[in-house]
DNA sequence: TTGTATGCGTTATCAA
DNA sequence: TTGATAACGCATACAA
């Protein structure tokens, strides 16, 4: 198949009888031009079906109007919605955005991170895999392009903008659930402290046992990574060992998956035998039977508002960098219902009301 | 905070003391270059730490190394694999990959169409939604450049690739499966028949009745779209028919969402009051109670087919279209296992053996 | 209000 | 083997 050409700007010069100049600024909207010579040029333009070569442009001003998306883990449905809701901002505002996906290798994270910027995109945003090396790639990149990271720590003089999700809070609330319903044996698996979900949500889970005046168990916490691998070992270990927790927070919706195999492998009935809560507002969650209790969050709005940091950052370069926090939430369902009567319990804190 | 400048390739030139031209001679690679100008040209390069400038170099030569991805439904998580497998080829190959997403809305599907051409990808992967005006742009746009479609129809004359899912075959052994269990009133809910992945699976529901001499019952045949919506409200109504299905074959993995809404607002036990078989194969099927029967296919391989397909015709833009078909098969899960009597069955067909 | 000329950073042609 | 220079398509400073 032969590809058609496009046509240029000096063809519809030509076509119109006017210089390239004049063509430009019609189509650009100078406001200088006679309704003349508007005319015509629309006209030729039209005739040709011109449509300005938008990479020629670009090396002319310098700006792309296209934006990076560097996503760690695409197979994370929580990812669909961040990117709808920055590919929502970003295309009513004319950028186009160019995500790529390094799902779970950091090593192909700072390779994407580099192709981006030699691709010329205007800024990127990153929300890279669970991984620690990326400080590396942003340590570099944050002089070169204006960037926002979503829900990962940075270090405190960082020019870098961040949206954060405030896990600590949602988990708090899904422990203290499970603490009024007289568990005390309450396992927390979730991501390394490295990672700033995983770490949130253990601060979250912390703080509630300390406002309950309940010690948390230390063996019950784990923390790995996010994958449902992870979860899976972690679940079995726990469930294995000789005084199994009543209650699960799986700090991870991918990890959840891991849980839910080791449980039912095992026969043992969520919501009966064992409470369970997640993270995160996913189909598997609401259609579970019993359908699973999460602390969730609005990913789509993460997705809209890093976005509007970054072309906000664009449009004034010289702005400080700024933080924005989405709330989340405890969404309560049938698989956190079990309660355990704490009377028969030994060796364990009692709540002090 | 200000930006560092990149180096040019003039700066290069001064520093190592050469002409540009030699500079660029050696960074590309030409063979005619003497070895003590090509350490001088490395080391100034190194030094000044440059980055060809890929816009000016896209100018020049007129290809990006970029490619676009159409992709219709980024919450669908076949998707995921799709864009993964498609990834991984691009980028072992030297091309980056601009994904945007139109979320169902064949508007948004032309306008980001036109969005990857005015960026000047040199091809784009189009896996678009599920209506059918894509026919409109896709005509419009394949003599301007290479495209490859996922599992659409084609006008017979298309110079477009192809790649396709054997969805036929899999529903097939699907139906046959739930007909060898005895069921006579077995229950399609899927897309439009305009829509490829949908008709194909009511053929191979068709072919399977065929073979085994029953005739399908026409009220039992429900296509719509692929939403899960849709889903739920066909269950819904089938469910409160007079005479409801014994089994329900889900043609899509997210209707599968709304089918299993009707079916827990009902109360019906799946596997033990109905069957049910759903299509792809996600958390959701194998981690379901009891786990759920798929139609399954390699969708991270037709990823990796579709983009080689594309890099092909961008190495040899003369070389005729092509069409590549994925294989389908069943996954026989307890969803399915509810078997019919059918003996008490009054005025249905009889298997012929 | 319009046109001329220059340059963005490369690659490629040609001559030396 | 190397260097000067044109060209890719456009936007803009400046001149007219």
């Amino acid at each position: 198949m032969v590809q058609k050409r496009a046509s240029t700007i000096v063809e519809v010069a030509r076509r119109s009888r006017v210089s390239v100049s004049s063509v430009s600024r019609v189509l650009s909207g100078h406001p200088d031009v006679s309704q003349r010579m508007r005319e015509r040029v629309l006209k030729a333009s039209a005739a040709l079906e011109y449509d300005p070569h938008s990479i020629a442009r670009s090396l002319r001003t310098g700006v792309t109007h296209t934006v990076g998306f560097l996503v760690g883990g695409i197979s994370n449905p929580v990812f669909a919605e961040i990117i709808k809701g920055a590919s929502d901002v970003a295309h009513a505002n004319g950028y186009a955005v160019m995500m790529t996906n390094s799902e779970g290798d950091s090593a192909i994270d700072a390779a994407q991170l580099t192709l981006l910027v030699q691709r010329r995109v205007d800024g990127v945003i990153v929300s890279t895999t669970d991984e620690e090396s990326e400080i590396f790639a942003l340590d570099r990149l944050e002089d070169r392009i204006p960037l926002v990271v979503l829900d990962r720590y940075l270090p405190p003089d960082s020019s870098v903008s961040a949206v954060y999700a405030d896990h600590a809070h949602g988990v708090a609330d899904a422990t203290t659930h499970l603490l009024d319903n007289g568990h005390r044996a309450i396992a927390l698996i979730t991501g390394s402290r490295a990672l700033r979900p995983a770490n949130e949500r253990l601060l979250g889970f912390l703080r509630a046992h300390e406002a309950f005046r309940v010690t948390p168990r230390p063996d019950l916490i784990c923390m790995g990574n996010l994958q449902p691998e992870f979860g899976r070992k972690a679940a079995s270990k726990l469930l294995e060992a000789a005084s199994p927790p009543t209650a699960i927070i799986a700090g991870g919706n991918r990890l959840l998956v891991g849980v839910l195999e080791s449980l039912q492998a095992r026969g043992l009935r969520v919501g009966d035998d064992i409470a369970l809560v997640s993270c995160d507002d996913v189909d598997l969650n609401r259609l579970y039977i019993p359908p699973i209790s999460a602390v969730v969050r609005d990913t789509h709005r993460m997705g809209q508002v890093a976005m509007e940091l970054l072309l906000k950052t664009l449009r004034e370069p010289t702005a400080p960098s700024q933080s924005i926090t989405i709330p989340t939430h405890f969404v309560q369902r049938r698989s956190s219902e079990l309660k355990i009567d704490i009377r028969p319990q030994r060796g364990l804190a009692q709540p002090q009301i």
